[in-house]
DNA sequence: TCGATAACTGAATCGGCAA
DNA sequence: TTTGCCGATTCAGTTATCG
């Protein structure tokens, strides 16, 4: 076996990901996410009604000869990724059904043991411009433990609070990565075609990491899991083959400030409400953790945890418990009870609910 | 070759779907649905293409040999479902991540070509009751054709009607089958554990079949396909094993209304319009020649001349083959980018053929 | 400076028919 | 089998431009 050199954390090693993955111990990372090659077979130009171009994913790294020669490689890294994680770790991976049917086929075969499949619902895919299909307004993640019996962690009570005290559903909605979040290069044009929105990222590292974790990442690309590990107080060691894109991660995750640890704490227990949650609010950074919120009248004041939690004094929970629980009352609708402030102006929380949903629904 | 019985429409066969789906001649069928089984007994119950009979109950029952097993059954109805269908015909299979990944990867392997996946969003999905992953709330369905040139029906116009002129998205939020609808034993207790909505169904063939088309259903269960071809107009065939759920089904089935046809009719496709060439308006004396057209913002002009052809400084061509070439662009619809003055306000040229269209029924 | 409007963009397996 | 032509086809944004 191959001398194993220990994991220097927090860095991107420049290589192919599978010989890099090589090199790594045995059991040493707590948590695995891949964004692997989706393998789009592309053949003509497309063209928007108004004959403009669509910028196609065509690089060369995303090219493969056949359904053989993917799994293959699918099956080689995730031969590696099963070896390299603890026997309690965790496996995220990303795809669209172009490729994910190979891979979760695979990761079930090398060991892997499917705990959920999660579909992210985009709220703004883009189109069907030729009226061929329906919309492809979603991709998938496979979320594994190391095998059918392996122990593997889960933030069930953070992610129910997140998610206003109801269940989180393995349907998630977010929107795609554009705007001011998109990286981009010194043509203004985009730093990397596929970069992944933080939302999913902080999503995916509160339900099933801890503070402290190690994140492996093989196809490391702009860098967003290192991104959210920093600002979420996990440690990643990110694998990249193009240099380009490894620069264009180290310069954005330096400019990540991390939480304070009291911030990104998650909750113990507890239970209730309706639709768009809370969490989705923080996970849409309409409100940060660490800000503060409070009442109308500035009698009682929170703090906001990155799962979408509230904590304030020995009270935490959800924005509703903890809104009733600082008032001796029985109930509280949180949406209205906690204010924030804009430009000195005091208002409800529930503005950013209404802004989220025009923008999920 | 064994000889294929012709097919009789609107019943259900008694006995193993593989031997069954043997006995059909090729490319009889218009559409698949599937709703193969995932909780097999591995019990003496799984053959390979070739009929020979898979040897998991001798071997050590591990991971692999299960998979395996459940490959081979996957392949063997995969395969004949690929050979029964006609060429434009279209596969639908429903499966949830125990399953689907292992289907998935097989049907590619078959030959057929994902056109989409389609995620039925649960509205009312059963909670995870120990807290241990997140809510299982959605499954997952696979549009296929029979392979990546060929083609397939897709009702998209009545998809984007049915959506509020919005293209129909990949995720589809239904409800599962509860109430009324679930069918129930003598025993109170419900006939089959697997029913499928009927909302799915419904969607599933006004979207990729048309009247009169034969739907095959090799997994008949309740027989919820049977039920809504019938309702639609379309005629089906139902493969079961187990008597009891024939029986159910049947029953079933006879209890259904028809609709009339018109109640069924969609709206027209727009590419199916009886086409119109520019030549028959100006013969029709709806525009003259000589007479100018320009597009919305007169950023360009155009002389019709008699045979139905445009000139414009030094291009000369069809309405669609000026516009495009005056613009620089790769091709344009000249119907909508030509316009003309009807009392002074600018008016697509696309009315007029609208009008002809209407007169010529 | 501001508001209105135009232009641009996103992991996309995106024609059919007749000659 | 290949070529050429007809003509059908987009949603939710963000950024840039114009008045």
């Amino acid at each position: 076996m191959a001398a194993h050199k220990n994991i220097e954390r927090n860095t991107v090693l420049q290589g192919d990901s599978i010989e890099l993955m090589r090199s790594l111990p045995d059991c040493s990372v707590d948590l695995v996410f891949a964004d692997p090659p989706y393998n789009l077979q592309l053949k003509g130009d497309l063209r928007r009604p108004n004959n403009s171009l669509v910028d196609a994913v065509d690089d060369a790294w995303d090219q493969f000869s056949s359904f053989r020669a993917y799994d293959d490689f699918s099956r080689a890294w995730l031969t590696e990724a099963h070896r390299v994680l603890k026997p309690d770790g965790g496996l995220w991976v990303i795809g669209s059904y172009h490729n994910i049917y190979r891979v979760g086929a695979v990761l079930q075969d090398v060991g892997f043991w499917i705990l959920n499949d999660i579909v992210w619902r985009k709220t703004n895919p883009m189109p069907n411009f030729r009226g061929r299909r329906f919309t492809n307004a979603h991709e998938t993640l496979l979320w594994c433990s190391k095998g059918p019996e392996a122990r593997y962690s889960f933030n069930y009570d953070a992610l129910k609070v997140a998610n206003d005290d109801l269940q989180m559903r393995s349907d998630w909605v977010i929107p795609i990565c554009s705007g001011g979040e998109r990286l981009k290069g010194e043509d203004g044009h985009k730093a990397h075609p596929t970069q992944k929105p933080e939302a999913l990222l902080h999503r995916i590292l509160i339900a099933t990491s801890a503070p402290g974790d190690l994140v492996l990442d093989p196809f490391f690309g702009s860098g967003t899991t290192g991104a959210v590990a920093r600002r979420l107080g996990r440690d990643y060691l990110g694998l990249e083959r193009e240099s380009r894109y490894i620069d264009a991660a180290r310069e954005r995750i330096a400019r990540v400030t991390p939480l304070a640890p009291e911030d990104r704490q998650i909750v113990t227990p507890r239970r209730q409400e309706p639709r768009v949650p809370f969490g989705a609010v923080v996970e849409a950074g309409l409100l940060s953790p660490g800000q503060m919120v409070f009442d109308a009248r500035r009698r009682f004041m929170a703090k906001i945890r990155a799962d979408g939690s509230l904590i304030a004094a020995d009270v935490k929970g959800s924005i509703h418990k903890v809104g009733a629980e600082l008032q001796g009352a029985p109930s509280c609708n949180g949406w209205t009870f906690w204010h924030f402030d804009v430009e000195g102006r005091s208002v409800p929380i529930d503005v950013l609910r209404q802004k989220l949903r025009a923008e999920l629904n």
